[in-house]
DNA sequence: CCTCAACCTG
DNA sequence: CAGGTTGAGG
């Protein structure tokens, strides 16, 4: 019940103490209090930052979906999609569930009999993508039962003759509706433009009818629940593949929040990844390079300040002007489109004081000499905003 | 054994 | 940033 959270007692002397030093450049009292409750003060955020255009510009993303989505278009019209096998290729590189192979084989001696054929050097069979395929294939289905469904409401809710025309000549794989789709629009953009055309339907008051009244009715309908499906399935595909750069950009702005986030914290603030042991290990990765980084920038920079002749730890602030701060801003904040909170200054600050201590003792010679800090350090995350809870922040602020 | 984080490399 | 390696710890 101590309001004044306790942690240690070094973070918060970082500022309260020296309060003539912090004073210099500090802007606000401090706002992230490391309290449970504490109330970040989020809604205050920048106006500035949202006037960005380019907020997490997407553009990848986008270029991502515009991929799948041209598969999803070529399922309908491929019997036979063998382009799933080149979905994700590039990018993202897979990551084969490593099949830990037990060694202890050999019950037979000698002549290493490998049963594998396969071409020297190559993995067995896991070399197709992920998860990525099988998702595919259960869209695939789910479009293909959309059909059936679709076909039986035609051939039992219409007597129309042009509707069986359309019957007819729906053959596998082939759907009339799609192509009419393809045609009107321009031939990359489907989501996007998609619900966008779902809308102009709905509101299409009168079409010249050359088909009764039910059938056209009902090709709409059809042609409705078709963008939309496809539209869901563009979403669960891209929800895919695992993390994309907005996953990354959000665990970059996490960290000044939190250095060491346990993968229960990762699962809560990414509700919308699916995670599995490989995902969960490149977003733990990830945060392991961004203390990489970090330790690193503290290192040389209290190395400078000890060569520099400074005498005192407490004269090393990472302030927003500083040189540090610019460093540590353009690796996890590039774009400079978030507030770096105070919290992660006071947290900076002790590393770097922390590290001066142990290089100007000469603690450095000992191999494991960074141990203690990262101890340190690696109690004084603070809670995240809440808002980073959404699957959509920071992408879209502007979400209507 | 297995996991995790630092470390090193490309 | 991802891979691979290593050493500490459960």
């Amino acid at each position: 019940m101590d309001p004044n959270p306790s942690l240690l007692s070094s973070p918060s002397r970082a500022c309260a103490q020296p309060a003539e030093l912090c004073m210099e450049g500090r802007r606000n009292p401090s706002p992230c209090e490391q309290g449970r409750d504490s109330s970040f003060s989020w809604n205050q955020v920048p106006n500035s930052s949202l006037t960005d255009p380019d907020w997490f510009g997407d553009q990848q993303v986008q270029a991502k979906r515009a991929r799948v989505e041209t598969i999803i278009r070529g399922m309908c019209l491929s019997p036979n999609p063998l382009v799933l096998g080149s979905v994700r290729a590039r990018d993202s590189p897979s990551c084969p569930e490593k099949a830990r192979e037990r060694k202890r084989k050999q019950s037979l001696p000698m002549q290493q009999n490998p049963p594998k054929p396969g071409p020297a050097g190559t993995h067995g069979s896991k070399k197709g993508g992920p998860h990525v395929r099988e998702q595919l294939h259960m869209l695939k289905q789910q479009l293909r039962q959309l059909q059936e469904h679709i076909l039986q409401a035609a051939e039992s809710g219409n007597s129309a003759p042009g509707a069986h025309s359309a019957k007819q000549r729906n053959g596998y794989g082939r759907w009339p509706w799609t192509m009419d789709s393809d045609q009107q629009g321009s031939g990359g953009d489907l989501s996007g433009v998609e619900k966008h055309r779902v809308a102009e339907v709905e509101h299409q008051p009168e079409e010249p009818r050359s088909l009764s009244s039910g059938a056209r009715a009902l090709l709409e309908i059809l042609r409705k629940e078709l963008t939309g499906a496809v539209s869901q399935a563009v979403d669960a595909v891209l929800q895919k593949e695992g993390l994309n750069p907005s996953h990354l950009k959000k665990a970059k702005l996490m960290f000044f929040f939190t250095r060491y986030p346990s993968s229960n914290l990762l699962k809560a603030y990414f509700p919308d990844v699916q995670f599995n042991r490989c995902i969960t290990s490149q977003m733990i990765k990830w945060f392991s390079n961004f203390r990489e980084f970090y330790y690193i920038q503290m290192e040389k920079f209290a190395r400078q300040a000890v060569s520099d002749g400074i005498k005192n730890p407490k004269m090393l602030l990472v302030l927003r002007d500083s040189e540090l701060f610019r460093a540590l801003n353009m690796h996890y904040n590039k774009g400079n489109d978030f507030e770096v909170p105070d919290c992660f200054l006071e947290v900076a600050s002790l590393t770097l004081q922390e590290f001066f201590r142990a290089v100007s003792a000469g603690k450095d010679s000992d191999p494991s000499w960074k141990k203690p800090i990262y101890k340190i350090i690696s109690k004084l995350d603070s809670d995240i905003p809440q808002i980073f809870k959404s699957s959509s922040y920071p992408q879209e602020p502007f979400r209507n």
